[in-house]
DNA sequence: GGTTCAGTGTCAACATCGTAGGTCTACACT
DNA sequence: AGTGTAGACCTACGATGTTGACACTGAACC
């Protein structure tokens, strides 16, 4: 017999469960995850989850760590520096396809002591200790720039994700932003940039960020900063547009 | 009449709600808030909050604003670097004092557009802009200077906020983070971190990223860095601690 | 003085939520 | 044949956010 879309096919396992959950949160935001509605996408009863965990909070945190599964830190990368690169993009990249995940991917962290948490989650951390004590980084120092480095990422991510506009059929870029709102005399410097602001290019931002982070880094930690130089002239005040891969 | 401690005094105002929710947060996270809750710690009927604020969601932002409320930018300090490492420090100390607002605060902003996020939210962002155009920034690069600033400020918040222990009170560092539940074999490095990680100095990384951000800003906006060097030197693989602010 | 009106507080009700407890079925192994 | 076990299901409880109707107050107006 021909089955729906979203099949009963035999048992249910963890990897359907969560894979369904981020199907829903992708689809309609963490908000509208719900036990029975997850029970429902796999029609079954919504009880059956508690069979594959304690909790909803587990299965946020298990959606948090299938996504995070997908990125992967190579320690054998002889330069070290590329490899901060290659994983910052493989992380914005992530962020955009799952932007709904977002919020749980900083906010989850928080509620779970560093040692308790899915070791998926803590899979691209020691994996990046490896990679930073292999070009030369004393533990300490790995450890600071690991925090450094994911700092500035969660930052910049959630920075990306909040350029959102009202209404982005409109060609005023005023409208768009829904900055015609805004009181014109207590914020004139902000609805000035109502153009700048409109054409935000996620990428160029991010690896503006990362030129400065990274040779900021090798400076403090006295590394060698393998690979060509990372390019931090060839900037000027509107910035040229780099390739986007999303269209907003 | 002797008033209970919460008292009943009068008029319920915005104000007085918010207060109250923030009070509520910072004593059982943001999780623990409900409408009825809140009511009765004002000791007023649940459907009062609704003449104050069109829902929930209002309520949060509510408290997102007045949290960000005490967070001021000095647009005339003639010393750009120096006003961004106070406003960064403000940051931190406010987060340190709210823990349980953080999420709300980086999490909030993402289901509303920027320019109809409530005024106080919006006044730090002017300011900077602001100070930084004062300081001979074009407006796109004062943009460009805000987001990378408050995305890193964001992420180390959220850093520091993660660092929690599973039990305070023990004396050996491994115990103390949980680090013996992880599967040695795989987590070698982070296993042996565990001092390192214990020893976490959230001022001192927040001075760090602070050398390297702002040494890195200057640069790349070829704009003058006032003030004496920030100290770039001074640093060793252990790393000094620095006084902090509070007690972990 | 009487009437209207907007603001404020109260109450009951609804749909939805997470999850504790108990039960039924089917298969594995002795 | 009997027994254990794991998966699935159902019911039910308490709590949640929010709607709609209703009562009280004080000021504004005729």
């Amino acid at each position: 017999m021909p089955q729906p879309p979203t099949a009963r096919d035999g048992k249910v396992t963890r990897e359907l469960v969560l894979a369904a959950a981020l199907e829903i949160i992708d689809r309609d935001g963490a908000g509208a995850l719900s036990m029975r509605r997850l029970g429902a996408a796999l029609e079954r009863d919504p009880m059956v989850l508690y069979r594959h965990a304690p909790g909803k909070a587990a299965l946020l945190d298990g959606v948090v760590e299938t996504v995070l599964a997908q990125l992967s830190v190579d320690p054998a990368d002889p330069d070290w520096t590329a490899q901060l690169r290659a994983v910052a993009r493989d992380y914005r990249a992530l962020a955009l396809a799952h932007p709904n995940v977002v919020p749980l991917l900083v906010t989850r962290p928080l509620a779970t002591p560093l040692a308790l948490r899915p070791p998926g989650t803590l899979r691209p951390l020691e994996d990046l200790l490896d990679l930073l004590t292999r070009a030369g980084c004393s533990g300490p120092d790995a450890l600071h720039v690991y925090r450094v480095f994911f700092g500035f990422l969660n930052g910049h991510v959630l920075n990306e994700l909040q350029e959102l506009v009202e209404n982005p059929d409109e060609t005023d870029d005023l409208l768009r932003l829904g900055m015609h709102r805004l009181p014109l005399r207590e914020f004139p410097l902000l609805r000035g940039l109502a153009h700048a602001l409109a054409d935000y290019d996620g990428a160029a931002e991010l690896e503006r960020g990362l030129d400065i982070l990274i040779t900021g880094l090798a400076a403090t930690l006295s590394l060698p900063e393998t690979g060509r130089s990372p390019g931090l002239a060839a900037r000027n005040a509107s910035g040229a547009q780099t390739d986007d891969v999303d269209k907003r």
